[in-house]
DNA sequence: ATGCCGTGGAAACCACGA
């Protein structure tokens, strides 16, 4: 089965380009982000004429986070990460697909650093490792994605020198993406193509995208449980080239068929 | 080097994104 990630930057705004490529991939679990749609105005009935059902978390104006699936529902696990009662943020939606776990996450972007947006993002890190530590260990099938905001590796990026002191690439918040790989995840892109240059976002302004000026920040992490299911994997970045598209791409990997203990059942 | 583009919401500009 096909998993994507795909931050859409307004669900809204970008419905046509969200279905064609739902029609072109065809993939079975989709996390997106940057809904930028209140709770009532997510396009729940567009997504299920093209055949997909739903459970998001909106915001007015910003953010928000949904996980779409193929003739399924989605059963949520639970919205938001625990540690701050102050975070209102739509940033974080996690649910149980067929025995499958998937989180759904966009990290804050942080900038300007320093200042108050990076100490969030440095906060709101802590509590995903936090709660990454729980899922890693789990010995079912766990897979967490999304809009990370962090270019792991200088490979990651267009031009790291011009990036040492941005949100997304200071030593600090890459050292916290690496502390939380660390628990046992495994970064799917870059473990299938260890020394490619390959981006997932690329800027609306200065001609970013016809000249690869792009950077991968959207990632796709596996728990040991479901490592050794991955087959393949790859951003589709022409998408990034359609008209009134988003500036990210969707990634996507693919997954072998769940495994299941012999004399269990599904359910 | 830089929000130069783009979105949403409110207000006829602003906040925000990476």
């Amino acid at each position: 089965m096909i998993v994507a990630t795909y931050n859409v930057n307004g669900v809204n705004g970008r419905l046509s380009v969200l279905l064609r490529w739902l029609e072109e991939r065809r993939p079975h679990v989709v996390c997106l982000q940057e809904l930028k749609a209140p709770q009532e105005k997510f396009p729940e009935i567009d997504l299920a004429k093209a055949g997909y059902r739903a459970i998001w978390h909106g915001q007015k104006s910003w953010n928000g986070v949904a996980i779409l699936v193929r003739g399924a529902a989605p059963v949520e696990i639970r919205r938001g990460l625990s540690g701050d009662p102050d975070d209102l943020q739509s940033r974080y939606i996690e649910a149980d697909i067929a025995g499958l776990t998937v989180g759904c996450l966009y990290v804050p972007n942080g900038n300007p650093a320093p200042g108050p947006k990076f100490d969030y993002k440095l906060r709101w890190f802590e509590r995903l490792t936090k709660h990454a530590r729980s899922l890693v260990k789990k010995e079912t099938p766990v897979l967490l994605c999304g809009d990370f905001n962090v270019m792991p590796t200088e490979l990651d990026v267009y031009k790291p020198e011009r990036w040492t002191d941005d949100a997304l690439f200071r030593p600090d918040v890459r050292a916290a993406y690496a502390n939380l790989v660390k628990q046992g995840w495994t970064d799917s892109v870059r473990h299938l193509r260890p020394d490619e240059r390959i981006y997932t976002f690329w800027d609306y302004f200065r001609n970013a995208y016809a000249r690869d000026a792009g950077l991968r920040i959207d990632h796709l992490l596996l728990n040991p449980a479901l490592a050794p299911a991955l087959k393949s994997c790859g951003v589709d970045r022409h998408v990034r080239g359609w008209e009134k598209t988003s500036d990210h791409a969707p990634v996507w990997i693919e997954l072998a068929a769940p495994r299941r203990a012999a004399g269990t059942r599904k359910r």
